[in-house]
DNA sequence: CTCATAACTTGACAATGTCAAGATAAGATC
DNA sequence: GATCTTATCTTGACATTGTCAAGTTATGAG
């Protein structure tokens, strides 16, 4: 009959379950509360079973990267997928997108903008990590105005939406008032939109 | 004659050491090599003595996140003093100033953003970190658009300005062209300026 | 049925943060 | 000068962690 004491053994899911374990302790525990042996035991698994995996804590990390770059394109299509064709509407909506994945997905958000190292040479992060940039290449390509380079335009939209995003996470407080008062994405995108179309001239008339 | 064994107690300066070993940790192993019992060694103490200066680990953290922003001052205000007196000319010194403390510490600048819980209670790091803050306030002061909010140029302003730092210092090789060609802040301070100009119509007129 | 291999478990080790208790030096007090 | 007090460390211990080596078990192939 055995009920379950053994019943999961092979099923497959094992490296999922960690890498849904590793979420949640990022997620309850912040930034350091990551321990390969703790997810092991979310899991239901024993100590150096994570280490069959991933080569370390690192292989561990780096998959949790991968999901969450892949969470972050998925946010990001999803508001692109709802908006209308024209070009600065669809690059409002990645934008908002990168937003609700910062508020759905904090502990994500800031683990992947942390700065730390993962292993460059795994597939599923190199593949999700740069289909993010991509989403912005391609929804930023229309708006590039004649004459500059493409770079130029990528780089200003998402330091923006980086910014504000990763500022309004570690900083929100600084500021007692920015507590209520912070400002609307919306308003700072008008401001993009004024510069592009300053420099545009005329382009992306209506 | 004694030659140095015992030869440097309570002189005070152990915990400026530890603060420095645990700046050089971050620099040398990345944001995870952090440790106290490191530091201590480093220091020529034994693996205990920095609990007595700071309560646990995230006091040394909050110790080095106070220096961090300290350092972060200074940076942004010797450019800023450098600078003319034109409004835009003292905002985008301290943008400079921004990206010279990112480029000259970046350890430090990963620390501070890193999203990591620091002692909210500690009074170097409360009074340091704010004002990071007030420099940018004061700066962008003069170039508030008539009838808009403060925060709104701020936060506008700082999002960009950190966007692009730590854009350009977790993701940089993301596009392998960027390497190269990742765009000039100015480039990007140049649509800054037309969208507070476009906004302000006619107020800061030379 | 055998067996080869993938998917774990068990056991060990060094390193870490943290705490408790002791030691020691420097200055104050008598 | 002797004693006391207090700040500053040291020593020792413990639980937790990542990592590795070696053993174990299940699963599917033959």
């Amino acid at each position: 009959m055995m009920n379950a004491p053994k019943s999961r053994p092979r099923d497959g899911t094992l490296r999922t379950k960690l890498v849904d374990a590793g979420v949640q302790l990022l997620r309850d525990r912040g930034p350091d509360g990551l321990s390969l042996r703790e997810c092991a035991a979310m899991a239901g698994v024993s100590h150096a079973a994570p280490g069959y995996h991933f080569k370390n804590l690192m292989g561990l990390s780096t998959a949790i990267a991968a999901r969450g770059y892949r969470l972050f394109c998925n946010a990001m299509l999803a508001r692109r997928d709802k908006a209308g064709p024209a070009p600065f509407e669809r690059l409002s909506a990645i934008c908002h997108g990168y937003l609700d994945y910062a508020a759905g997905h904090p502990e994500l958000f800031l683990f992947i903008f942390s700065g730390q190292k993962f292993n460059e040479n795994d597939q599923d992060f190199c593949v999700a990590s740069s289909e993010a940039y991509g989403i912005l290449r391609e929804t930023c390509a229309p708006l590039v105005p004649p004459g500059s380079e493409i770079e130029e335009t990528e780089i200003l939209v998402w330091s923006l939406v980086h910014g504000y995003a990763h500022l309004a996470m570690t900083r929100k407080k600084d500021n007692p008032k920015l507590g209520r008062g912070w400002p609307d994405l919306d308003a700072l995108l008008s401001h993009l939109r004024n510069a592009l179309a300053a420099q545009s001239a005329d382009k992306t008339r209506e």
